[in-house]
DNA sequence: GTCTATAAGCAGATAGAC
DNA sequence: GTCTATCTGCTTATAGAC
């Protein structure tokens, strides 16, 4: 038996890039062949149920990256706001500024409702999660913690929509300054 | 001949259901044929370059709607506040308080880039640049103005992939609830 | 303007050799 | 673990009758 012609992180990261740009549809199996240099029947050999566990395992893996790079170093040490800042450094890196679309985004829009779903909600729900916590930590009130964490999840998702349709990454950089600073901000009366 | 079973306008309103629904490549022409109980043939002699076509006719109706229900009561009397108002009104009915998914969203996810991606722009930019007007109309500086109504169309395009990812509604509904005080609101020092 | 029947090609997936 | 060759079914699209 040959020796393997690639990692299966390295496979993974091929496909997670293909699937960003292309959908789930959009990426057939030969393109996906092309792509990672491998022939079908070495793809069906890694991933036996075809196609479909390409994407979970590519999804399977995109939470564990972000679990590392984001939500992970919102419980780490350090005030609130710096880690705030580095998960939103890790954000602005792991999109390149808006240059890169959501792949979950990009994998529930693509097919016929909830065949990626349940990843989409769960990733969302860690995210905003995480950032309550980090409100609450600065001392905000519980609603407001809350909303302001499902408002940053909103507006980042909405800007790589919106950078994704116009190209204009310079939306994404300002929504990503905006946060720094509105997320945790004191609650002033009106 | 015989009479047409279907008007235009009853075609296309059913072809947008479908594709908000299952995105471009996820409606197979036989779909569509259900959907709208006329035959392959009948499809291809009333959008005679096929499902590509059908697809940019029923972005064209819906730059319609949008220029109808959005953007001209905008433009008409009122004050800012009540035109932005109404312009909310419209959108929450528009996706049925955040149950429909963004039609030009789904289609620009779910292929291959640039097929869809210049009416995506258009539509981004028109509806920016009305609410900008409305900013200025209220006395917004200028920058504040184009800021607020970029984060508007933001806000919107995330509440909506947000919501069709966890099913919860109710982030929509405060999205809109949110804009309807921010965008206009004055200038505060920090 | 609609239909039935069919073409041509590509999709996802498999068999079996090495 | 990878390959070449192949299968089956579904895809978009067309031909031609009514």
């Amino acid at each position: 038996m040959p020796a393997p012609l690639l990692s299966k992180s390295d496979m993974l990261d091929r496909l997670m890039d293909l699937f960003r740009e292309k959908g789930f549809d959009g990426a057939s199996v030969a393109d996906i062949s092309d792509a990672t240099g491998l022939g079908k029947s070495s793809l069906y050999h890694h991933f036996p149920d075809g196609k479909q566990e390409m994407a979970l395992q590519v999804l399977a893996r995109l939470e564990d990256q972000l679990e590392h790079t984001l939500f992970e170093p919102m419980r780490s040490t350090g005030t609130p706001k710096q880690k705030l800042d580095r998960m939103l450094d890790g954000l602005d890196a792991f999109y390149e500024g808006g240059k890169k679309a959501c792949l979950i985004e990009r994998l529930t829009a693509s097919v016929d409702v909830n065949r990626f779903r349940r990843p989409l909600g769960r990733v969302v729900n860690s995210w905003i999660d995480a950032v309550e916590a980090l409100g609450l930590e600065a001392g905000l009130p519980r609603a407001t913690a809350r909303h302001r964490a499902e408002d940053l999840v909103v507006r980042i998702e909405g800007a790589l929509v919106v950078c994704a349709g116009t190209g204009n990454a310079s939306v994404f950089a300002r929504t990503i300054r905006d946060l720094r600073e509105s997320v945790l901000a004191p609650v002033s009366r009106r």
